[in-house]
DNA sequence: TTTGGCACTCAGGCAAAGCGAGTGCTAAGT
DNA sequence: ACTTAGCACTCGCTTTGCCTGAGTGCCAAA
């Protein structure tokens, strides 16, 4: 039964889809027969359509409409029909531009991301901000705000910065506050956020820790400091482009996609599965496992900087995506922020 | 011409801005008579609203439907109908619950502001973040990224942290970058970033600062770091509420919104009017000035910590916005904050 | 295996008709 | 002088029915 589509169900298929993300209208046997190079007649092409739709590759949203491609028939198409070109060196350029103000941080670098994904792709773009355990550690300081309060301020080897409050039970005096935050730096200093906390763990359990009452608060304070991981942040650029897609002029969907958006939280999911994947990952639909999101597809690709992948980088919009247009896009961004972060600050 | 209007008028004003703002559809005569206590006859109900109309209070989409208020009609109800009332203690205390989380940043409570006012006005929430200008500074610390990269970390007094990323001309020794730490930190600590703005100009005058290196060094980063006004941002919560609004069911205004909320450029705009008011400040509809946001209206206030105001928050939603409930809510939410940045860190 | 022919289906558009909410006006009542 | 009942009128919304056209499935011929 797993018999493989013929070449020409295969070239049908493939036309259908991309008429229909041109389109996003059914489409028909005609229309397919005039546009696109298919040397048959249109009576053939039905009995292909039918018995695509058999297979489940498409649906007929009626009797007498056309045809529609199915989740199927999407995954099918990106699978195996799409063969996803370079950007060409101009738009290459174009997109390089927008990094190339001076001065940026990682964060500026990812919101910039950000918008050039959503731009470039006329679709919304997303962006994971780094893991605080993935980080790594490059310096340390502490601003006492009252006398219980103290701020912990965390930069990381990419330049983000990370602050939290800590409660402290008893007073810190600044020189003990400065033997801490030497001694800290010294120590730390290029361990990734997992190995300082693992380190932490150790050293707090050694008997020297027992006895130094100082070293006892700098690891109090560091681990409360690192302890809590924050629950992942997404950048999102460009929700209005979701407006434009005709198949989400249903308000009470759009508003489910808003909804999800201003969440994040199946977002941060939906971009963590792509973490440790190497290339572009695509997302169809019902994949998500979100009904929030049904109709919805991502395309994602890993960035990394120079101790591996750091997050996720990528663009949603409806299943009817022009894939083969927007792979390459996310695809060069998230080997530009890769090469950005690795090549800068050292 | 400009005769007040009778109290029976104001009266029959106010029960028509009520139901419209309840029903969202255009509010006859009859209806009127029946569910607000006026004791009128359909047709004395209609010779008034004509008279309203003429007046320019009120509009009728067709002859056939009932009126609706016009931006006139919201503006003399907010400024002289509408009385509101204070929150119960029973709303008062959810509200402040919210922020019982110990160890809340200023960011943490800013961003929390924004939920509550989103989620208690069932419309849309805005805070903007302080202006570098009108904070106070606490502490400035200085990373050393790469030879040429000093990341600036600085704390203002209410524990908002920021960073920049600043080119060095020369390599700075740790050693200078210590004692210029040190520096300013005594000399700068609790003046507002205007006063610090001021005093660097001012001393890279004087004579004293030309002959010494070090000290011009450290007025040129710190004022690097100080130089550039962040352009204002504003945290918004809960845009899709903005879906659930009727008047916005068509698409292409709903897109104008949500780009304008993408942009926040007008948004930073709307609520810095608001910043050195007292009180709730309400805007409605084309008050605005941007025709981006034709029909939406604003329920702001300013909130204030130790060195006066800091900022303003509120609700953005439909001209149609329930004032007497939200007002109180923009009002306490804003107090709330003003007490909390207010009374922290001494 | 492909193709032309043909009957069939069904969504969308359009016009006519009916409904109903609401108005403005006038004349009578207080 | 103000209020109210009555009445004709307006006009958007909904329903109904009809038509059109795109598209289908199937069959028989090439």
């Amino acid at each position: 039964m797993a018999k493989p589509l013929t070449d020409r169900c295969q070239q049908i298929l493939e036309a259908i889809i991309e008429e229909y993300i041109a389109t996003a209208q059914p489409v028909g046997s005609k229309a397919l027969t005039q546009n696109h190079g298919i040397r048959l007649s249109p009576a053939s092409v039905r009995n292909v359509m039918a018995e695509l739709e058999d297979l489940g590759y498409l649906a007929s949203p009626h009797t007498s409409a056309g045809r529609i491609p199915t989740e199927k028939g999407y995954r099918f198409y990106v699978d195996t029909l799409l063969r996803v070109s370079d950007l060409d060196t101009r738009q290459k350029d174009q997109i390089e531009m927008k990094y190339r103000r001076h001065g940026l941080q990682m964060a500026d670098m990812l919101r910039e991301a950000s918008r050039t994904l959503s731009s470039f792709s006329q679709h919304t773009g997303l962006v994971m901000i780094p893991r605080l355990k993935v980080t790594v550690f490059r310096h340390i300081e502490f601003v006492k705000l009252s006398p219980r309060q103290v701020l912990v301020v965390f930069v990381t080897q990419s330049g983000m910065v990370q602050n939290k409050l800590v409660e402290v039970d008893e007073e810190l005096s600044p020189s003990e506050l400065e033997q801490i935050t030497n001694y800290l730096n010294r120590t730390m200093s290029g361990m990734s956020i997992q190995e300082v906390r693992a380190r932490i763990v150790a050293e707090m359990a050694e008997e020297k820790a027992l006895y130094d009452h100082l070293l006892r608060r700098a690891f109090a304070l560091s681990s409360a400091a690192l302890g809590d991981e924050t629950d992942g942040d997404v950048i999102i650029d460009g929700t209005s482009y979701f407006l434009e897609q005709p198949e989400f002029s249903d308000l009470r969907q759009m508003k489910n996609i808003v909804q999800a958006f201003e969440q994040k939280s199946m977002l941060v999911d939906l971009l963590d599965r792509g973490t440790d994947a190497v290339g572009v990952q695509v997302i169809i639909g019902s994949e998500t496992q979100y009904h929030q999101l049904s109709g919805c597809s991502l395309i994602t690709a890993a960035y990394s900087g120079k101790r591996g992948s750091l997050g996720t980088l990528g663009v949603i919009g409806p299943n009817r995506m022009p894939y083969s247009t927007i792979i390459p896009i996310v695809d060069y961004t998230a080997n530009l922020i890769s090469r950005l972060l690795d090549t800068e600050n050292d």
